[in-house]
RNA sequence: GGGGGCAUAGCUCAGUUGGCAGAGCACCACCCUUUUAAGGUGAUUGUCGAAGGUUCGAAUCCUUCUGCCCUCACCA
């Protein structure tokens, strides 16, 4: 139905025409919604600014909600202050509009804080109706495909990525405070490293270059070790040509650190300490709810090896187990490369990860799923790495770097013959080229951002903390 | 990619056994000078996601397609 448009057009050409501009420009305005309502005062004499969300005409005067950034107010426009001319106008205002007032502070009868409206200019008129003003916007799809909509009319949507702004905010703090140093690496990679996953692929025409959206900024961020910075981190987007879910976006963010003269066990207080204040911000409780769970972040929190949460949860012991029975039991067949190692891994990730809903760093992983990390000391079959699941997903990451050359690149190899014959797999020559040049040992971590926010948010859903997730072409007008 | 569910007015939603496509809000006109999802009177509002099929007759039954949601697989 274009009819309510058309009418809009019609005023907005009758604005112009009676010469009142209904695409204003700058505006000063003296105070947010939110500041004038914490200074709210009578009599007081205020600009503001706002998009009109609720009309009450009211005979010779109409009151109007206006909402900007930070909260909602009742304005007041009256006949007898604003005079029949202006009143012309005001008949000419719908929901939607975004207008700049001056006025006066006063309480109506019922104690609600209101502008009487002096003047007002027009800053843009709204040609399209807003949803409903009281069930709002509920379609999902219309909520992902219009988010400016959903931004308009939903709070809790505005609070949810304003929160996830400051997290990112204060998560930046915190790493600052403790002497890291923000960079920026390629999103354009050559060899797409640093993580098991499908690329994107694009091209650059003049250099005639096929080159990789980056699946993960680890193998540059560590080049910055080798070149003598001693705590990097970025946090920015990583590309994955994998399926869509609710916890999986194609491009999504990530937190990576590393620092120097470190181990894992670094990683895992500096991840604590770091959730633990977010948490702290949001729920001094340190309980937060989440989807059908509560997720308790009180401090310690638990530890277990791979082995162990695999016995502890199925009975399996994998180092005495049979493994022929077991791989019948859990899927596995001779076409796939059967270790002890790949079948722990996958009796974890089958059976034990949605399990652990409070905090539990899950440590001692199997080197051969480690490309990237030093093994352990007294135990080369174990790596020093952990992973943080929360809420039965992993939120971190984060190893002991292995810093040895020759050893790195025996295990590059290793992965290439396992994904023999698949393209955009290959190894980053230039990466262990620059090991040879020695780096540091060092702890690397990273967590993924949006899952993050999701659990500080009480959301289930990852389009509920990215701003525009991936979508399909619209399918609605053809 | 596999399986299940959903798609009706700008928005939120009803729609019985296949028998004239509905409500609330919005919009429009009129009344109303402190309302609060204001109120009152009246009017308008449709490619029932798309294309085929069955039928005297399809929003409703069947097929295909598109999109969304859930789920499995891949993955963080």
């Amino acid at each position: 139905m274009s009819e309510i448009r058309d009418v809009r057009i019609k005023k907005r050409q009758e604005l112009m025409d009676a010469g009142m501009n209904p695409y204003g420009k700058k505006f000063l305005k003296t105070h947010t919604i939110e500041s004038f309502l914490k200074v709210f005062e009578k009599d007081l004499e205020v600009s503001l600014t706002g998009r009109m969300v609720l009309l009450r005409g009211h005979g010779k005067t109409l009151f109007a909600d206006i909402k900007d950034e930070t909260g909602k107010v009742q304005t007041y426009f009256h006949k007898d202050i604003l005079g029949s001319e202006n009143m012309d106008f005001v008949k000419k205002l719908d929901v939607g509009d975004i207008i700049g007032v001056k006025g006066k502070a006063f309480l109506t009868r019922t104690g609600e804080p209101t502008i009487l409206i002096e003047s007002f200019e027009i800053l843009s008129k709204s040609l399209m109706p807003l949803p409903e003003k009281f069930h709002g916007l509920k379609n999902q799809e219309l909520r992902v495909r219009q988010r400016y909509l959903d931004l308009i009319v939903n709070d809790e949507v505005r609070e949810r990525f304003k929160f996830r702004s400051q997290m990112i905010q204060k998560t930046r703090q915190y790493l600052e405070s403790l002497g890291y140093m923000e960079v920026e690496t390629p999103m354009m990679h050559d060899v797409a490293g640093g993580a098991a996953a499908k690329p994107f692929i694009t091209h650059h025409n003049t250099l005639d270059l096929d080159l990789y959206l980056r699946i993960a900024p680890e193998l540059y961020l560590k080049r910055l070790l080798v070149g003598g910075f001693e705590k990097v981190y970025e946090i920015n987007r990583n590309f994955r040509n994998e399926g869509v879910s609710p916890r999986h976006n194609p491009e999504f963010t990530m937190l990576e650190l590393y620092a120097a003269y470190g181990n894992y066990e670094d990683m895992m207080k500096i991840t604590e300490d770091l959730i633990v204040h977010l948490v702290q911000e949001r729920d001094p409780s340190m309980v937060l709810k989440w989807g059908d769970h509560s997720l308790d972040f009180s401090t310690p929190w638990k530890r277990v090896s791979m082995k162990d949460a695999v016995k502890d949860h199925t009975g399996v012991n994998i180092d005495t187990v049979n493994l022929k029975e077991l791989s019948a039991k859990y899927g596995f067949d001779d076409s796939h490369k059967m270790t002890r190692a790949g079948l722990l891994a996958h009796i974890f990730e089958e059976e034990v990860e949605k399990t652990l809903i409070n905090p539990t760093f899950v440590i001692d992983f199997p080197t051969e799923l480690c490309p990237l990390s030093k093994t352990h000391p007294h135990d080369p079959t174990l790596s020093e790495r952990f992973e943080l699941f929360i809420g039965g997903q992993e939120i971190a990451n984060a190893y002991s770097e292995l810093n040895d050359p020759v050893e790195q690149k025996r295990r590059f190899q290793d992965q290439i013959d396992l994904r023999e014959g698949e393209d955009g797999y290959s190894i980053d020559e230039d990466f262990v080229n620059a090991l040879e040049y020695g780096m540091p040992p060092a702890g690397g971590l990273g967590i993924g951002i949006d899952r993050l926010a999701m659990l500080l948010t009480g959301v289930v859903n990852i389009r509920e903390v990215i701003l525009f997730p991936q979508m399909r072409k619209d399918g609605s007008t053809s």
